[in-house]
DNA sequence: CCATTGTGTGCGATATATGAACAAATGTCA
DNA sequence: TGACATTTGTTCATATATCGCACACAATGG
């Protein structure tokens, strides 16, 4: 790509729109152009493009994010089949679970949620379609890092920041390693409160028919209610029927 | 606003994201100019530096979104309280009626729902936080107009297109706008199958400590297991309930 | 084989980014 | 309170980047 394919000014835009995700719901001009480390002058200019299109309020003080802005993100749930696909059958997984059950896809290195059903409410945090967790410490991470090869698996453990959430993550890249081969071998993930305390989780991966994996799912529930070791018994053969109903409908 | 404080280029790129949304998860440069009515050598440089910060995948031919897109949508969703405040009380909504139950505000002449728990399907289409219907035929919709100033709700119809979804779909606007005054006296309102044959909701308004309307919730269920005539006996005061628990919450 | 459709590139006209300058608002301290 | 220092939003001049057009070429399909 040439130097004159690149419109920085849409760069800069994108990047003033994630700095809302960043904090608070309002932003002033110099909060922003902090946050971006993007001159005051170019800031203002792209918050209020924002604001004249309507993706964004301004009071003559602050800017704020109106819903118009999730047109952006719906245009990949929408365009993307795979969520759509995923939500009914995450639906009924969780009513037979009685717990959350989620799904999510790979982005460097975080999980990304794209769909969920959630029965209670297990974490401190609220998941929603686009919500972003380390994979290295969640379930549904530790399946899709499995997934890859594992010189590309390790990449991206040297890229994360592999920081000790609870007493409990494990954040040696050996050990992480290891574990993606097991997790290769018997097929499923569980995490006993390494992202959360209070928090066990056990994932499984959603393959397409020609068996590459193209998303995780799990379900997760609170460690008082189901010790991680009763993970396995109680939610993995729902899981793998959930995974096993999915993967012919998942055609490339 | 001055004419040069908008970034035209960003303006464009936001215009090009959400043609995806339009039709289909891959678009070639061709497609996306003739969806956005941007020259095509404009466009190829949007979706290059989309690809550029990893917001797209390129193969040479076509442009497909990444779920990195999602980042914007949830900068919204993060930095929101409304979302996050919602969906627990949703959640045991939607548990307790054994419905689905969803949240929306308004954005032009259409809502946007921004939390969902569903328990089953009941819709043909698949609603994520970010799907948009028109308000005018959504109980959501009507619960949101009926709390603008009648003149602003008149503005409304008259931007939107009053389109006729199914027999049962009212699209006179004096008709639409008595019944938002009757909205606004009983406090909700019920849809029986204008928007999609089979599916019937019943909506209530959100209103905060000031008494501002700044949300609505409802429920929907299929009209082959509650009949429209229903819903008001079966949800309402459920509905109710939700609404009251969250008012105190909702300080501005 | 030609017509059609799509992609990449060079160029002049136009739009934008940058950093500095300035005024207004805000914060600080005696 | 009043004087002073910071911070913030806005404007400006100008160097730089981008847009849209025209054209060349490639791929497709009848």
């Amino acid at each position: 790509m040439r130097e004159t394919d690149f419109v920085s000014g849409f760069g800069r835009g994108l990047k003033v729109i994630e700095a809302f995700g960043e904090t608070r719901q309002r932003l002033s001009i110099a909060e922003a152009s902090k946050l971006t480390e993007l001159d005051r002058a170019t800031v203002r200019r792209s918050l209020l493009t924002l604001a004249e299109l309507g993706y964004a309020d301004y009071d003559g003080k602050f800017f704020t994010l109106t819903p118009k802005i999730l047109r952006l993100g719906h245009a990949y749930l929408a365009a993307t089949p795979l969520p759509a696909l995923l939500q009914p059958h995450l639906d009924l997984l969780s009513e037979k679970a009685g717990q959350s059950a989620s799904a999510s896809v790979l982005d460097g290195t975080e999980i990304v949620y794209i769909a969920r059903a959630s029965q209670r409410r297990v974490m401190s945090i609220n998941l929603t379609p686009g919500s972003r967790l380390p994979a290295y410490c969640a379930s549904m991470g530790r399946v899709l890092l499995a997934a890859l090869a594992e010189s590309e698996a390790r990449a991206i453990l040297a890229r994360s920041e592999l920081k000790q959430n609870t007493p409990k993550t494990r954040t040696d890249p050996d050990e992480l390693i290891a574990e993606f081969r097991r997790v290769r071998a018997e097929g499923y993930a569980v995490i006993d409160q390494e992202l959360e305390i209070g928090l066990c989780s056990i994932a499984v991966p959603v393959d397409n028919d020609r068996g590459e994996t193209v998303a995780a799912i799990n379900i997760g529930a609170p460690a008082a209610l189901v010790p991680a070791a009763e993970m396995k018994e109680r939610y993995l053969s729902l899981l793998k029927e959930t995974q096993a109903a999915l993967r012919p409908l998942l055609r490339r």
